[in-house]
DNA sequence: GCCTAATCAGGTGTAAAAAC
DNA sequence: GTTTTTACACCTGATTAGGC
C-alpha cells in the first residue's frame, strides 16, 4: 500500500505490491525540501498534508504537487529526473484535491474591503486592478467579493470590520521601534 | 539529492547516489498514512518535518519514526516489508529522539517575544518573516505566539520578560537586560 | 518540580466549490 | 449572478511531555 519504486518511466499503471515483490525491504529516505510556492507554507501547515509525491527531484505535498503537474507536462527532460506524469497518473493519486486556500495578508484584506464599501460589484477591469494591486488572482478577487456580499446579506453589521482585524491584536504591522518596550500590565480581558 | 533505495537491509551505511546511479528515473509514490498516534497529526504539525523513514509499509516523518522504532524490533514479519530498524540507523537517521523539543536560542526568543508586543496574533505571513528570521519552522513560530497568548492571558505580567531571561545562566549575547525589565502599565489599547 | 514546547479536542470564520 | 456546502486555516484552553 502506497509505497512504489520505478525504475523507468512513464508507467500508466503499476501494482506496488508486484513491483516491490522482490524486496524484503524498501526504505527511502527522503528530505522534503518544500516548494517556497507563495508562502512557503507546503509542509508542516498546510495541513492534513498526508500525501507527498515526488517530482522531478522534490518531494511536494498534494497540493503543491497538483499545482505542479501541469507545468511539469510540458517540461522537457531536465536530467536523470523527468516526467513523471504518466507514472503519476494512478490509482494512488485519484483526486486532485487539497483545494488551495489563499490566506489574505491584512494588506490585501484593506484593499478589497476599502473598494467593497464603495463598490460592492466591481467590473471585470476594476476586478482586474484589484488584481494588480494585491497581486491575487481575478479570480481570488471575484470569488472575495461573491462571499463578501453573501456575507454581508447574512449578516450586515459583519463587513463593516475587515476580518482579521476581529481577533487581531494590534492591525498595524509595524510600529517605532519605542513602542515594543511598553509597559505592560493587563494585557488582554476576555 | 535526498532520495535513497535501498533494497536489502540491514545496511549501516550507504551512498544514494551510488545506489541509484543505474536508475534514470526514481518515482516515489507516497501516500503518507500518518501513523494514527493520538490524532494522526504526523507530518503537518509535528513540524521540522524534513525527514521521512519508511517503517513498514507506512511513510512516518522522523517523530513517529522515533516513536516507533522500538516496537518494530520485536515485530515479527508482516509481509514483504519487514524489519526496517537495522537498515534505518543510519547516517541520516542519526539521533533517535522522542517528541523533539525545540529550545530557542536567546536570539530567537529576542525577535519572537519583540514581535508579539507589537502583534499577538501575526498573520500568515509574518509567521513567514518570523521563521525565516529565526530560521525556525512556520508552525514553531506559529506555536510559540500561541503558547505566548496563554502564557500572558492566564499571568498578565509574565511575559513582559523574555522567557529564557528568568532562568537561563548566561544566554545574553545581545542587548542589556534592562531593555526587559521596564515598567508596568497598559500595554494594549482595545 | 517547574517551566514551557508540543499536542489534543473543540470551535470559528471563511475561501472555494457546488448547486441553483 | 445567488445561496448552500465543504473543507481548510486558524484560534483557544486544556493537557502532555522534554529538559533544566
Amino acid at each position: 500500500m502506497f509505497s512504489k519504486v520505478i525504475a523507468e518511466p512513464p508507467l500508466s499503471e503499476f501494482e506496488g505490491d508486484e513491483v516491490c515483490s522482490d524486496l524484503k525491504v524498501f526504505v527511502a529516505i527522503i528530505f522534503i525540501h518544500m516548494r517556497p510556492l507563495r508562502d512557503g507554507n507546503c509542509g508542516p501547515t498546510s495541513a492534513k498534508g498526508e500525501e507527498f509525491g515526488l517530482m522531478e527531484n522534490q518531494v511536494l505535498c498534494r497540493l503543491h504537487y497538483d499545482i505542479m503537474l501541469p507545468n511539469l507536462q510540458h517540461t522537457p527532460d531536465k536530467g536523470n529526473i523527468t516526467h513523471l506524469d504518466g507514472a503519476l497518473r494512478i490509482q494512488y493519486l485519484p483526486k486532485p484535491s487539497k483545494r488551495p486556500r489563499t490566506s489574505f495578508t491584512s494588506e490585501q484584506l484593506q484593499i478589497m474591503h476599502t473598494h467593497f464599501i464603495q463598490d460592492k460589484n466591481p467590473d471585470a477591469q476594476m476586478l482586474q486592478r484589484l488584481a494588480d494591486m494585491t497581486g491575487l488572482s481575478r479570480r481570488v478577487i471575484q470569488v472575495w467579493f461573491q462571499n463578501c456580499r453573501a456575507r454581508q446579506k447574512r449578516n450586515p453589521l459583519h463587513d463593516s470590520i475587515p476580518p482579521r482585524d476581529r481577533y487581531q491584536t494590534s492591525a498595524m504591522p509595524f510600529l517605532s521601534d519605542n513602542q515594543y518596550f511598553l509597559p505592560l500590565g493587563r494585557p488582554e480581558t476576555h
